[in-house]
RNA sequence: CGGAGCGUAGCUCAGCCUGGUAGAGCACUUGCUUUGGGAGCAAGACGUCGCAGGUUCGAAUCCUGUCGCUCCGACCA
């Protein structure tokens, strides 16, 4: 490709809607332009960029051994009933009716249609194990589409489906995935790690996020240096922290005046004195409108995505301050669960053994002293409720914990039946029964793994493309373009030979400023720019410049051919 | 959905408080000069000031509504 004959509008200024580094770079080097928030049109270098990720992928799906079909994005919404996620699902879903006034959904996910696409097309075990990919546009209706591609209204997945005879078998199907999703990230020079990851209300049996550490990511991610134990925030555990002063010995209840202290910090300080660990924290839910208790440590936090698991729906939220006093007939700020009958109470492991605490007594101004939770709560359930902190003990090797932000950009899922029951995908055994396929989903977010690897990959200049995914892996910059001139033929020279090798050159051949060809060289980011100039060519050499890496003086006959050892050495990295 | 901020040239922004009929830089066009790190000079083109009402002799400016964008929170497979 000439520069002069392609479009590659970049800007000096990042426009103000961008925030984060990634975000000002697509639109500054002229990979993506904005239709409206959260819509993108990829512009011909952003997608060249996209279709080397997508080819990353597919040959890494083939390789595993997953099937390429693709699905519609236009579903008929009788599957979602079918599988009863209609109801859950609805806040994201893009829905349109047709001259019949009938309505469809944009596809969010394909579970659906796939399942009863195997439904239909596998029924015995000689069929098994199956797995289909396809890389397709998703529509999710985001309640706050952000950061360019990374949270998009529409965005390109790879999502895949595997289908077994077993759970064992299944288990070799997930492995498979998690292998290739490794090998993937790193194709794409992409610091990427698995954690333990939440199911939710996909209902799985257990999932692994692949996180690209960064600050700018939506997600926490709890590791430990010692073990490599890491996972979601959602999920993540620790020890349970026994403090040694969380009470030996029962004693009594006992209600004592606690005027004006309503909260943990006031109730820890003169002339209380009762450390926020030897509290009870007692918060009200309201779960499909009726309220329950959640009980947790003073120093502890409720993690949301645990209670979710807990009570087994999502359709819950903190209660209302009338809410709460139309429950407990108290006001925040003496809440407590000892004597309460009638509301069910949930409560955080930690609290299990503990004596000698401190709680509400369902009276403004007055707290109860001397709690053992087990004798003087009725609970209902007790549960991990507790959301990971730094500096606490890893539940594996004890070794203190840390916590870091990274972008989300592929999940594995083992799903087990909850969807090949539900759209009777069944299969003959090898004794004749009817079964039900297991089943695992594979996510990877393509645009946002595209954005994720310049957020990862930048400097001052811009972005600094590997070697897979570049739009271009060289860009040839002749410094005087005028015709005739030694510097324009020996770049033509290097750009037909490069292109001939299979090395995907672009020519800078604008009548620009040699300023301007290597600032903007270096905020689209290709791998390696030969510079062409007067100067070192009266020598009879050029410059190889090695984006974010060193400049090299070769002479002109051989630089090709050092270009091409750059480039198969780069890739070979990338390999692994 | 709650809170905050912003919508003025393709981009970044000033002007708004204190109403008087539209500005700068970058980008764009033409010419001359320049030519190894986002050039200089000169000339030029580009705006229903997000939209709709209202107040006023007069609205980019004040008021109301509305739409859009950004951030925080909530939400989110």
């Amino acid at each position: 490709m000439k520069w002069s004959q392609a479009l590659i509008p970049t800007l000096k200024e990042s426009p103000a809607e961008a925030e984060i580094a990634s975000h000002k770079l697509l639109l500054r080097a002229g990979l993506i332009r904005k239709l409206a928030g959260g819509l993108y049109t990829f512009m011909p270098l952003g997608l060249r960029v996209l279709r080397k990720v997508e080819r990353i992928i597919r040959e890494e799906m083939d390789r595993a051994g997953a099937l390429e079909v693709l699905m519609p994005a236009l579903q008929p919404p009788e599957i979602w009933q079918q599988s009863g996620r209609y109801e859950t699902a609805q806040d994201v879903f893009y829905k349109v009716r047709d001259r019949a006034k009938k309505e469809w959904i944009l596809g969010p996910t394909h579970e659906e249609v796939i399942t009863t696409l195997v439904a239909g097309e596998l029924s015995s075990y000689r069929q098994l194990p199956k797995s289909f990919y396809q890389v397709q546009t998703k529509f999710r209706d985001e309640i706050r589409p952000r950061f360019g591609l990374m949270r998009a209204k529409e965005f390109i997945m790879k999502d895949a489906y595997s289908f077994d005879s077993s759970d064992e078998a299944s288990q070799v199907s997930y492995q498979k995935m998690y292998d290739a999703y490794t090998r993937i990230f790193q194709r794409c020079g992409l610091q990427a790690f698995p954690v333990e990851a939440d199911t939710g209300v996909m209902g799985g049996k257990f999932s692994h996020e692949f996180m690209v550490p960064a600050e700018t990511g939506e997600n926490e991610v709890v590791y430990c240096e010692a073990c490599n134990y890491a996972a979601n925030i959602e999920k993540a555990t620790s020890r349970h922290m026994m403090h040694s002063d969380l009470g030996e010995t029962e004693q009594a209840i006992e209600k004592f005046a606690t005027p004006g202290a309503g909260k943990i910090e006031a109730l820890a300080k003169e002339p209380f004195n009762v450390p926020a660990h030897r509290q009870i924290k007692t918060l009200v839910y309201m779960v499909e409108d009726k309220p329950v208790l959640i009980l947790m440590r003073g120093d502890h936090k409720l993690n949301e995505s645990k209670l979710t698991g807990t009570l087994g729906t999502a359709t819950f939220r903190a209660a209302t301050g009338e809410e709460i006093v139309e429950s407990l007939k108290t006001r925040p700020g003496s809440l407590g669960a000892v004597g309460v009958k009638d509301i069910p109470i949930y409560a955080d492991e930690t609290l299990r053994e503990t004596k000698q605490m401190t709680t509400g007594a369902n009276e403004d101004g007055f707290h109860i002293r001397n709690v053992s939770v087990s004798r003087d709560i009725e609970v209902k359930q007790w549960a991990d409720l507790r959301l990971a902190q730094v500096g606490e003990e890893c539940s594996k090797c004890g070794q203190p914990l840390k916590i870091r932000r990274a972008i989300e950009v592929g999940h594995v899922f083992k799903l087990g039946t909850k969807y090949s029951i539900a759209m009777n995908a069944l299969f003959l055994d090898e004794a004749g029964n009817r079964q039900p396929a297991v089943m695992g989903c594979y996510g990877i977010g393509v645009t946002r793994t595209m954005q994720a690897i310049i957020e990862q990959l930048n400097d001052k200049d811009g972005i600094i493309w590997p070697l897979s995914v570049a739009p271009y892996q060289v860009c040839i910059t002749p410094l005087n373009v005028a015709s005739g001139a030694p510097t324009l033929s020996v770049a033509e020279k290097f750009y037909s030979e490069l292109n001939a090798a299979g090395v995907e050159s672009i020519l800078d051949d604008r009548d620009e400023r040699p300023g301007v060809k290597f600032k903007d060289s270096e905020l689209v980011g290709f791998p390696i720019r030969i510079n062409v100039g007067e100067k070192s060519l009266a020598n009879g050499e050029v410059e190889i410049k090695v984006r974010g890496g060193e400049m090299i003086l070769v002479k002109v006959e051989e630089a090709v051919e050092k270009v091409r050892e750059i480039v198969r050495e780069k890739l070979a990295n990338l390999a692994g």
